[in-house]
RNA sequence: GCCGAGAUAGCUCAGUUGGUAGAGCAUACGACUGAAAAUUGUAGUGUCCACAGUUCGAUCCUGUGUCUCGGCA
């Protein structure tokens, strides 16, 4: 098809947590005059560096990095966000003759990027957002979630009855364009012409890898990173916080729980988190190029 | 050695007024369109320490043994 000539080529690094992505993305930029995106939720913002396992300083000499540090941990960033900005920073590394690997855990942002999802283009009201939380705090959750699917079925559907988060974003958008949440569920077809490498490990292997990186995070100061990160004015609540490994580092500063008990969640979460993102990209999906790490 | 408590899912434990058992965590699988490292759904698993006794029936009651923990010597 004559389309696909005008598709940017990329290459899309997947895989989970500590599998290795980062050095991997980083020789391979280096063999292929390549720069790098980012798919990460949580590079965005500034000052989050050991807790997020940034790429390091050097690495990013090496090779540049785009969509890193890019943000104040008290912003919001959001999927629509990220989608905006890569589709620009690809196409500019693109123009000056370079290739494009994109490598990135955010299994969400990446199949967007793939499956060129449309999110619906408002912002998010955070007034109604809450007053429709309280009416589901109000009602209960599952009686919200009957709300919906009297609305728009189709979403409720896919919503989960308890989650609460995601059926008031579903209400939220339905109330602020009248039309359903379903509806504006868009695919379309992905400028992108985009070979995808999965990298993985064996579970044990991976749990292992992790648990090795969380003790690597504290030497090199994760706990001051945390404390110095609240004492510039970080809300504990902001979402850049909610990343593993920060909130509950808040809770121990906090006084919530012991350093041991914080170290110990860190560990479970992110080995849940792991598999979390193993739904977006399945070892069964014919499109990724699957390599297994284990041992190496 | 004596006294006390306990032995139930991979772990921590609940429970059955005697009818073969359940939560949390772990583990596995799933959902996801402007918070996504977020939020959330589903599932499997057990010689209920061993042996004997009572009983129609014991994981539960009785006895003995083994082991663990605590206290005292």
């Amino acid at each position: 098809m004559s389309q696909d000539i005008e598709k940017i080529p990329i290459t899309v690094i997947v895989g989970p947590t500590a599998v290795g992505k980062t050095t991997f993305a980083v020789q391979l930029a280096e063999a292929t005059n390549a720069e790098i995106v980012s798919a990460d939720s949580r590079y965005f913002y500034r000052g989050m560096d050991i807790g997020t396992a940034k790429p390091t300083i050097e690495e990013r000499r090496s090779v540049p990095h785009h969509l890193i540090d890019v943000s104040d941990p008290n912003e919001i960033w959001s999927l629509a966000l990220f989608q905006q900005k890569a589709h620009i920073v690809i196409s500019e590394i693109h123009q000056r003759g370079k290739n494009v690997i994109v490598a990135g855990g955010t299994g969400q942002y990446i199949r967007a990027l793939l499956e060129g999802w449309r999110p619906p283009e408002l912002q998010p009201d955070e007034r109604l957002r809450r007053i429709i939380e309280n009416w589901g705090e109000e009602v209960g959750k599952a009686e919200l979630h009957q709300k919906l699917a009297i609305i728009d079925p189709v979403a409720a559907s896919s919503i989960d009855y308890q989650n609460l988060r995601r059926t008031v974003r579903a209400l939220e958008v339905i109330f602020q364009t009248g039309e359903r949440f379903s509806d504006l569920r868009i695919k379309t077809e992905s400028i992108y012409d985009a070979l995808v490498i999965g990298l993985d490990r064996e579970r044990s292997e991976l749990y292992q890898r992790i648990d090795d990186r969380i003790d690597q995070m504290m030497t090199r100061g994760l706990l001051d990173e945390v404390r110095g990160l609240l004492a510039q004015g970080v809300s504990a609540d902001a979402p850049a916080m909610s990343a593993i490994g920060y909130r509950e580092i808040c809770l121990f500063l906090q006084n919530e729980i012991s350093l041991e008990e914080a170290l110990a969640l860190v560990r479970k979460n992110t080995r849940n988190y792991v598999r979390r993102q193993a739904n977006w990209f399945k070892s069964s999906d014919p499109k990724i190029h699957w390599f297994d790490l284990t041992g190496l």
